[in-house]
DNA sequence: ATGGTTGCTTAGCAA
């Protein structure tokens, strides 16, 4: 979302407007003690009604992730709990509702060949070896987030600008592709097989007005939720108006 | 190959 605090309005007027029971929340650019709590918690608030829960892994400058819910979370947890000593803030988990949900800001892997690009190979493989060691394909998993990879050509507005990029290179593809093939459904892919509908345009090239955009933002959920996927669309006029972030979020609906 | 824009933090980095 590009910094939680420079867009807090638009964060607010969106709860108001699509009363998300869960909002997973990427690129926060603060800390836990910076994040807007006291708004979230009010969001919404009327009639009596609860505001947000807000689960917080912050982090000073850059990264930050976070979970917003109706419902209370449980069992929170930030980063993946493995040996790496990593200090930058891109998972968090909480449970909610009965289900496992994560908001993952994937590495974007800066030039491909460098160190940030190793950082995000990395990333991915101890991204898979959590859910290989602490969790089970019949659990019921949701994972949302900036994955910072395009699944296929489908998803790039232009492949020809795009490719060999550090979101579309082969080595991240294959990546995802052993995420996936983990246990999960790409819930927007499973509504929209045809693809050409995208989630990011860059801010520089102007990349919205000439729709060069990607859909590197995903929901991916386990066979049970998945199967209870009603619905998936980008919910593209966020992108307009204005300061909006470079990206528009994702709306799942799930039956359950 | 570079550019273009945005936010955080203060001119440079990350995206």
């Amino acid at each position: 979302m590009n910094s939680v605090r420079a867009r807090l309005e638009r964060l607010l007027a969106w709860l108001r407007k699509v009363d998300p029971d869960v909002l997973c929340l990427q690129e926060l650019k603060c800390t836990d003690e910076a994040f807007p709590h006291d708004a979230i918690s009010h969001a919404c608030r009327q009639a009596g009604e609860a505001g947000y829960h807000a689960a917080v892994f912050g982090q000073k400058t850059y990264n930050g992730v976070a979970i917003l819910s109706r419902s209370a979370p449980a069992e929170i947890e930030l980063g993946m709990a493995d040996d790496a000593d990593d200090p930058q803030a891109r998972l968090i988990s909480a449970l909610i509702d009965g289900f496992r949900v994560f908001s993952a800001y994937f590495p974007n892997g800066g030039e491909v060949g460098s160190e940030k690009w190793d950082y995000k190979l990395e990333w991915m493989r101890r991204l898979l070896e959590h859910f290989d060691h602490r969790a089970s394909p019949s659990d019921r998993i949701v994972l949302c987030g900036d994955f910072n990879v395009a699944i296929d050509d489908s998803d790039v507005a232009r492949p020809e600008q795009w490719a060999g990029s550090v979101l579309c290179h082969d080595d991240v593809r294959d990546a995802l592709e052993r995420l996936r093939d983990w246990g999960f459904v790409d819930v927007f892919r499973k509504h929209h097989p045809e693809g050409g509908i995208y989630s990011w345009w860059d801010y520089r090239m102007l990349g919205f007005p000439k729709n060069d955009g990607l859909r590197i933002d995903h929901v991916f959920a386990t066979a049970g939720p998945a199967s209870r996927c009603t619905s998936a669309e980008v919910d593209r006029d966020e992108r307009k108006g204005k300061k909006p972030s470079d990206h528009a979020p994702i709306v799942a609906t799930f039956d359950v």
